[in-house]
DNA sequence: TTGAAAGCGCTAACAG
DNA sequence: CTGTTAGCGCTTTCAA
């Protein structure tokens, strides 16, 4: 497969290899007559530029490692609209993405794996790198750091972090979801929240909302009620059994987990309740996951592959980061509860 | 960030660089002495070759390209088991993975995009590519071919082609399905095909097993009934009350569709039918979306992540590829259908 | 407005 | 068993 080099094309289009280069750069004023004739004979000889080499020369390779940590599937959030942004807003730059694992928790990736962030970054494969589902005490952050590569984190790390980040306001979020129920009149709130692997791996998400929930329902003088979930339907039931069993007159749930609000849909049916006319349901979620379901949801939009797109452009204009804003989408899970509108009933 | 070079390991091991290199690819008996004082430069250094001036040079890069293609979100089969499989498989072998798009369909990442696929090859930036989701008519099969790069396709293409395939046998899982429900007496077996876009798309899978199961009712002297359905409640509910007035006495279901599963089960709920006593549910999925649904489900396996693997092996290890086989799990989601039942019952 | 030439870091002949 | 050297394809001084 020997394929066209710059100086076959300088060659054909009688120019220096230099020429070739300065019209593709662009660093330098080329005559119209000279441009069209190497522009022509690229064409001819659909000549590309050899990245290897570009990279040895240049020092850059115009590539970002995306890190995906594969703590196993149970726990595991919906990735693929993170990927999917972070892929879009790549190649809106321009930039190809390496999919790299960090072999964290010997998970299913045994073997000798160890970070192959460390070794993309080691050997110059890649400019950046998007740390994504990053951990409250991610170890990633130090390899990053040590090594001194750009790299946005996808979550929003605890300690001190020379490492800027993405993430969505749960705060708003949880807020949102109590104002939302407690403006209809809930009393009696809970939620589900995302695995207990979730909080053991500290992933920042999982602890923001609760505390934040937590938090709006104290200041609306409401008691709070919740507990982490697997996301099964026996996982599910269960946790509806004990918020009830805590709380009798529950009348509405505040829903964090990326697989679990199909799943609750279907407990709340098999308990035979009916939403919203026995319980409100307000999930936290990425809309696309929200139309698999009857009836249509209210809702708060994690924006997911816009958050991936963000991560992206951090990176390419470096700047302190943020959190994307939470907005509630009104829809048919949830309503007044029971006992305020049974009296207008009678 | 002036990263260590084989030069300057050379410098502090008191050897040529040449020296250093052989050390690390093992294509020259070196003394134990020098090799010992190699390493332990290398690691004082930290060094790691730079992949552009190893690319450059070997005319190989060791990375993969994985090819998703988007075509949006609500046909779209679950892509993470495939791509982990990949990656597990691309670590093994010390390779790693460039993820890029090919900008079929003018989906969601309009702009200029065009084949990052035809990008990467012309760069040399990969040494192989592994086609995702591939169609019966796949352009991409034309790309790899014309630019010489080798490939391996994640799912059957219908025309000749020299690029290997991984795909699961859908034939035998059709049979498997059909086999399992006939044996126990079921007469009257529906089949939810995948969402009619994955059949515009031209996605293998659905053409294939749409086929094999009409052909193993017909071996079995039974009626087809099967429609493909769109991954939503309502979309689910639609397909059931088709196939019922279809086929009132309709007793099991074959189901291939793997955002499906979880919402069937809501919608039989909802219409009253228990599982298995009214209707016999088998899906075709990957193992692990069978575990958020009650009951424990009969199904057949979709090795997602053995595919994943194997097409990196058939990378690898050229040869002509082949279909993964399926095997059926028994579960609680079949039984006898209830008009065999009730006779015993009385 | 263009060319010539050096060199990025590495490997694989050649030479000892 | 080891060192010297050329050159992979590209960009960018330095010179004209």
């Amino acid at each position: 497969m020997p394929s066209t080099t710059i100086t076959q094309v300088a060659r054909r289009a009688g120019v220096a290899p230099s020429t070739v280069s300065y019209v593709l750069s662009g660093n330098r004023t080329i005559s119209e007559a000279t441009r069209a004739r190497v522009h022509l004979a690229i064409q001819e000889l659909h000549y590309k530029p050899h990245a290897g080499a570009r990279s040895l020369r240049a020092g850059k390779t115009n590539v970002v490692a995306l890190v995906v940590p594969f703590y196993g599937w149970s726990s595991e959030p919906i990735l693929m609209p993170y990927i999917y942004g972070v892929l879009d807003g790549a190649g809106q730059r321009g930039w190809n993405v390496m999919l790299v694992t960090s072999g964290e928790d010997a998970s299913s990736l045994d073997q000798e794996a160890g970070s192959t962030l460390e070794e993309v970054v080691a050997s110059r494969m890649v400019d950046g790198a998007v740390l994504m589902e990053v951990r409250l005490d991610d170890d990633r952050l130090e390899v990053v750091e040590r090594l001194g590569m750009p790299a946005v984190a996808l979550g929003l790390p605890l300690g001190p972090s020379t490492v800027p980040y993405v993430d969505f306001d749960f705060e708003s979020a949880g807020r949102l979801c109590v104002e939302h129920l407690a403006a209809l009149g809930h009393r009696h709130i809970g939620l589900l929240a995302p695995p207990p692997g979730a909080f053991e791996k500290n992933l920042g998400y999982a602890h923001r909302l609760w505390g934040a929930v937590a938090g709006a329902l104290a200041q609306a003088g409401l008691a709070f009620h919740g507990l982490p979930v697997e996301p099964t339907l026996a996982g599910a039931k269960q946790a509806l059994a004990h918020l009830l069993s805590e709380e009798p007159s529950l009348g509405a749930l505040i829903v964090h987990s990326d697989a679990l609000i199909g799943i609750l849909m279907q407990a709340l049916h098999q308990l035979g309740k009916v939403v919203p006319a026995d319980i409100s349901v307000v999930p936290i979620v990425w809309a696309e996951l929200t139309k698999h379901v009857e009836p249509p949801l209210t809702y708060v939009n994690v924006p997911a592959v816009e958050m991936g797109r963000a991560a992206v452009e951090l990176l390419a204009e470096p700047g302190p980061g943020g959190l994307l804003p939470a907005t509630l989408v009104e829809g048919r899970s949830t309503s007044p509860p029971a006992s305020t509108r049974r009296p207008r009933d009678s």
